[in-house]
DNA sequence: ATTAAAATGTCATATTAATGTCATACGATC
DNA sequence: GATCGTATGACATTAATATGACATTTTAAT
């Protein structure tokens, strides 16, 4: 099904612009052209992702991205802020509100998709880009690749960003619920007896350097990376 | 080497003021007073970043734009538009018609040199003179020639610039859209599934001296290349 | 200007890898 | 030894990538 995009920009042909890009990428989008609209049109049915120029008459952007992350309903919908500058200070006060990501007027429809993208399918925590290493296991997320002692480890994309997630949340534990969040997206309806596999699968190429057991079953929890 | 950056501006106080502020950082200022001046300059040589006033004499800045976007060898140049107030109805036209940037009127150099800093270096890590060299392969920029092997390989434009910037950024995976903005440009919109394509073409030139696996497939991320 | 050659982007299809689920086996816990 | 949670192997399905062909655009050469 194609996601439902809420734009909300009250200047109407930009607004049409990304109206239009996005329906091209193969969204769906709304149309609102302030805060108050938008909140009518949420009221009827929730977006996926909501577009928020920074700049409203009436109810500024920042102020409508604070009111939808205190109300339950709306706290979960991802909003990237649209702002006119990359100005380090919009950006904090961004953060502060919740928003989820950033994009700076003029931006080229590929990095809107690229963004959307990225958002909709919900990652883990911001990854960083820095190398990893636990006991001898290594993680670089820029040539994306896993070596133990070493020797490369070849693994597929679920099993590296699980690995991956971690690698960077070490000596904790998750539940299979979390993980399916964490690393495979939020919206995604997979069977949480689904991880087991996928444990599994991570442990046997682990395996192959010693290393299966840094992942822990922890009875009753879930599982967790740790070196004890 | 220095990067090349074309002023259009039509009121010499200004533009001694640019091509001033332009040599200071580091730069080479080419100046033009009219849109015209400017299409002779650069059919003589590609800038590498056009500083474009929205206000010329005869053709307008905007319709230079658009001409220049139009153009397929001019197509992929950023262009950084200055704009005298912060029109917002500027702003919708210059995204329109594709400018990378915006600079209002007055603004302090230091504003000038880190849009001109940001725009380079979205697409521009392969901007050096130097010699490649990778397990035998050979790229020379200044010659624009490939050997494998002291064999030459012959490529088209595309592929060549695919390798230089693979070569310039080894051990990392890019993502098929990251390529399509570094290799491609920012402005060009094509299929991601196009990458596919010319990395093929890339592999089955480097296969002639046994340098194919070189580029690497990451699946679910992109591609990369790497001597492991 | 005309033509030929080269290059480019897209599509349809083939190929390969990855994914999620299930049935069943195992092991701990009470 | 019964129950509950986890591990495992197999398998069908889905998703991603590779490939070949083709129409179109660019470029170069007449």
């Amino acid at each position: 099904m194609k996601a439902n995009i809420l734009i909300v920009e009250d200047e109407s042909p930009i607004l049409e612009l990304l109206a239009l890009n996005i329906s091209q990428a193969g969204y769906n989008p709304l149309r609102a052209i302030s805060a108050e609209h938008a909140e009518k049109l949420i009221s009827e049915a929730l977006p996926d992702i909501i577009l928020l120029d920074w700049m409203l008459p009436g109810m500024s952007g920042i102020d409508f991205a604070r009111k939808l992350r205190s109300n339950p309903s709306t706290k979960a919908i991802p909003i990237i802020m649209l702002t006119a500058r990359s100005d380090e200070l919009d950006k904090v006060k961004g953060l502060e509100v919740g928003a989820d990501d950033y994009i700076t007027k003029p931006f080229s429809p590929r990095e809107l998709n690229a963004r959307i993208k990225a958002v909709l399918r919900r990652k883990a925590p911001e990854l960083t880009e820095d190398l990893l290493k636990i006991n001898g296991l290594e993680l670089d997320p820029v040539s994306h690749r896993v070596t133990g002692n070493n020797k490369p480890l070849d693994m597929g994309p679920t099993e590296f960003r699980l690995l991956h997630f971690f690698m960077s949340n070490p000596e904790r534990v998750y539940s299979r619920s979390q993980l399916l969040d964490k690393v495979w997206g939020s919206q995604i309806f997979i069977e949480d007896r689904t991880v087991d596999v996928h444990i599994r699968r991570l442990r046997n190429i682990l395996a192959q350097t010693q290393h299966e057991n840094l992942i822990q079953t922890v009875r009753g929890s879930g599982y967790r990376l740790s070196t004890k």
